[in-house]
DNA sequence: GTTCCTGCAAAAGCTTTGCAGAAGA
DNA sequence: TCTTCTGCAAAGCTTTTGCAGGAAC
């Protein structure tokens, strides 16, 4: 079992939110979808084992996982939000190229500047953009 | 004038992309509108001045400038883009209590990883969300 | 004359809302 | 029974697209 699934349940337990088989499922899928998957992703990936499943469950159901500090919020793009079952400081690359989304490790939690000082600091987020590894080797063939 | 404005309107004119009225207005905005605008905050602040100014206007103007580099794209909230008359590396906070995104001091370029090795790194952004001082401040009254 | 620029209207895409029926406690 | 959950349909917003008239070169 992933390592966030037991934690995530545990917290909805606690806060006495029920483990229907469509929050269920949702959580695997942000689990193991290593994608930083959208709503529409998340749609498609469960749209063939659960065929009555709605979008508007979905939004509900990270709605409600986002404001529980359950899961992470990313805005790497203009028009859609994904969403990322890791909550622990870390930054993302977008490839501009494939469009797959990569994880990289950094403490953002050290930073300091004298300039936020006075502000209190709730979430970071260091995202960069470029070109994969993977798509870099494929242009030079 | 504003030290970008000479800058841009230069680009532009290199790029052969003519000084219209509309982008010159627009340009003006983006330099002495500190809050990174979104497209609807230009449209609100220059229609009283040019009342037949469209958003298709500002869209076009907003998609030439990130095109050549002269501002750059901001996607800090969910559902809106914002844009910023300044590139150089800095970062950005966004209070969520009043909605104000303010910049902050940081060199992101020199930043390296082992897990990036290989990768090509073109746009680095540091979002920060959480609670300006001023806010904090009101609060405690 | 030809290219570029602008603005209206319509369309597209993502997300939210209202509501009613279903499921669970 | 009462609350929560779900899904459809509609609405709301931001952004894009097609197109035609106008401006600039």
């Amino acid at each position: 079992m992933h390592p966030r699934y037991a934690l995530v349940t545990n917290q909805l337990k606690k806060h006495q939110i029920r483990l229907s088989d469509r929050r269920l499922k949702i959580l695997e899928c942000l689990c193991y979808n290593l994608e930083h998957p959208t709503v529409d992703q998340i749609y498609v990936n469960l749209h063939k084992e659960i065929p009555t499943l709605s979008k508007t469950t979905i939004y509900n159901t990270l709605h409600t996982l986002a404001e529980l500090g359950l899961i992470r919020i990313i805005n790497i793009e203009d028009n859609k939000t994904r969403y990322d079952i890791i909550t622990e400081s870390h930054g993302h690359f977008k490839c501009q190229t494939c469009g797959s989304i990569f994880n990289f490790e950094v403490d953002l939690k050290s930073f300091a500047t004298d300039e936020l000082s006075g502000f209190k600091i709730m979430e970071r987020n260091l995202y960069f953009k470029g070109i994969c590894q993977e798509c870099l080797l494929n242009k030079n063939d």
